[in-house]
DNA sequence: ACCTGAACACCGTTCAAGT
DNA sequence: ACCTGAACACCGTTCAAGT
């Protein structure tokens, strides 16, 4: 009988297993908090057993950062409207990104990742369908995926050195000051910008850039 | 007489000394070679002795990083038209970042350096004598920062992983052949990159991706 | 005031030994 | 074949003790 076996313990270790259990603790206490006798702990092992399944946390992190992408781009609902499609995988990659900073970094450092094909793929076709000629599809291809890439993974960085909503607001809000405090001769754009910086959404501004590199890539028609 | 002294050790501690010597190392064996053991050998002192002049290893990082980005911007000669203005802004960072990897590190997880100040003043300012309204200022501005540290970042991250131009053709050439296998009814578009992938000029990409932002921002004004 | 270097509390990774 | 956990060779940081 199939439930004969149904109080047997289910945890015989694999990389799945291992994989899962290290963006469990990423997501939950950080980058730092991911190491091998944590990992083992939680898993209710010793810590030489996961280099078993796993060569060593470089192969674990690239894994997770992997599974992460991967999810987020069978997430992301691409309709035909090209313009749109191209939005809908940045803002995909943005919010996975978001609720696992770790992987942003992960990504900017190691961009040819398996999983990044989907979003290169996702990214390109919709640039053929704009009729983006030959000669300007690898630039254009590679601002946009740069740009995602990077927007994405500074805005993580920021948002987990802040962790709640009012230490943010008060971050930005004490970078605003001290920008307003600049010599106005030296730096009178800088100043300008404080007021913006306080009260901006980051969403909002991440898909303004897509905006201006579409609009740019436009004119290259 | 001043001559007098000049056998005389100058080599008392101070901030400078410290963050040139971690500039040092980092620049000759990588960002893992900084250890706070290997900096009080080459200043022939003891690793404790550098926490009386830096808080920690992260305002070592960031001051090392700003000295970077302070001098690159220094040696930036930015003409009057706006946007080979930017575009020289732009590659100074490119260049800076791709001599000293680890300061492209830092910088994608720390955007607020106070060096930046004077990347954002110089871009944002040409923004200005763009003529790019008011509303879209803030956007023009952080596509351009984002860009510019995202892109130079991961460029130098990749160099940093392949030392030599030997290794870079291979690696890329391995990425392009493997690219070149993937199922061309899934992968059309990432297969006919691989072509690209493989001579592309990395410094040419970026600034190509430049131009398309600020054609993108020419089309807002 | 500034420096020394041992000590503390960690790491990633290896490996002999177990099952 | 897979797991255990002590051991190794490191880290960043602290701090009593020196000058």
């Amino acid at each position: 009988m199939a439930n004969k076996r149904i109080e047997r313990r289910t945890d015989a270790l694999s990389k799945e297993r291992i994989v899962e259990a290290a963006i469990a603790i990423l997501d939950s206490d950080g980058e730092n908090a991911l190491t091998f006798r944590a990992l083992a702990a939680r898993l209710a092992t010793g810590a030489g057993a996961i280099y078993w399944h796993v060569a060593d946390k470089d192969e674990l992190l690239a894994a997770a950062t992997n599974d992460i992408i991967a999810r987020a781009m069978a997430d992301v609902t691409a309709g035909a409207e090209p313009r749109e499609a191209i939005r809908a995988i940045a803002l995909g990659l943005f919010d996975a990104i978001d609720l696992h900073p770790w992987a942003g970094t992960r990504l900017s450092r190691e961009p040819f990742e398996p999983a990044m094909l989907l979003v290169s793929e996702g990214i390109g076709g919709r640039l053929l369908a704009l009729g983006v000629p030959e000669r300007e599809r690898f630039n254009a291809w590679s601002v946009l995926v740069s740009y995602i890439v990077g927007a994405a993974g500074q805005n993580a960085a920021n948002a987990r050195r802040l962790p709640r909503e009012t230490d943010r607001s008060a971050f930005l809000g004490g970078v605003a000051a001290q920008w307003e405090q600049l010599d106005p001769a030296r730096y009178p754009f800088v100043r300008k910008l404080a007021a913006k910086l306080r009260d901006h959404d980051d969403r909002e501004q991440f898909l303004a850039g897509i905006d201006l590199i579409l609009a740019g890539i436009a004119t290259v028609r």
